[in-house]
DNA sequence: ATATATACGATTAAAAATATCGTATATAGT
DNA sequence: ACTATATACGATATTTTTAATCGTATATAT
């Protein structure tokens, strides 16, 4: 229940390691070896945090990923949300086609809910967790 | 991401229903109409907290379910974990299972901000929501 | 050249959530 | 007593989401 996906504790976890050597490329490789993560997904997760600008990807032997300055100064909320999308208890709380909807007797108090969450999501940055 | 299960919704809606009702006994048939629920899932959602004596069961016609008094005062993580198992952002926080663990090098953080979370439900009453 | 990396779309597999089915039991109303 | 309306609940099926793998292309250090 609440549940955190695998590609973002396996994209904290890479974090987390890359902070240590800030200034050497880390390959896929030697993160999942390190934390027996499987190695491909692991890179795309990786990938997709490049894509994002998180990190720095080089290619080639020697090559791998660094993670970028700043990034540790970035909300949970943010992370989160650019890796998994919106966070919501309820879907209306991101679109509008639930059947129910002005029907529905819950709304407001789940929204608030989900308001308090991402709140202590904001009050969190990346690298209260990295470091 | 960190959505609440359909399970979890349609309990709330059905005690915020219930809610008005207080004396009277409401079908599941009545509620799942009402808010367009499949029917025989709402129904064993009420069974189910019937169960845990949230609410009374009768049978036959004219049966169906009441809200017990003082449900409303229970905090929302006893209600959650009630019905869907207790909130973990990551397996870690629930069981010891995970071949990383000593490994892990973000355990604790997460941990940390999982008690955040379980905090906010805490503060909530069920009541707050249904009422 | 070759070995070691990332890039990335496509596919498959596994797990979890959601929904349905079938059968039993209780009870109010007639 | 009969019937219609309910709950009770185990079992199964379906759908959706998450997780993992595959295949092919590209870059680059040595």
């Amino acid at each position: 229940m609440l549940k955190l996906t695998r590609k973002l504790e396996y994209a904290l976890i890479s974090l987390r390691h890359m902070q240590d050597k800030r200034d050497t490329f880390i390959s896929a490789k030697e993160i999942a070896d390190m934390y027996l993560i499987p190695q491909e997904l692991l890179a795309k997760t990786l990938q997709q945090m490049a894509k994002l600008n998180y990190i720095k990807a080089a290619q080639g032997p020697r090559g791998g990923y660094r993670m970028r300055k700043g990034l540790t100064e970035i909300s949970l909320t943010q992370f989160i949300e650019d890796i998994e999308g919106p966070i919501g208890l309820v879907d209306c709380t991101i679109n509008s086609d639930c059947i129910q909807l002005d029907n529905c007797n819950i709304r407001m108090p789940l929204k608030q809910i989900n308001n308090n969450i991402r709140a202590i999501f904001n009050g969190i940055r990346v690298g209260d967790i990295t470091s």
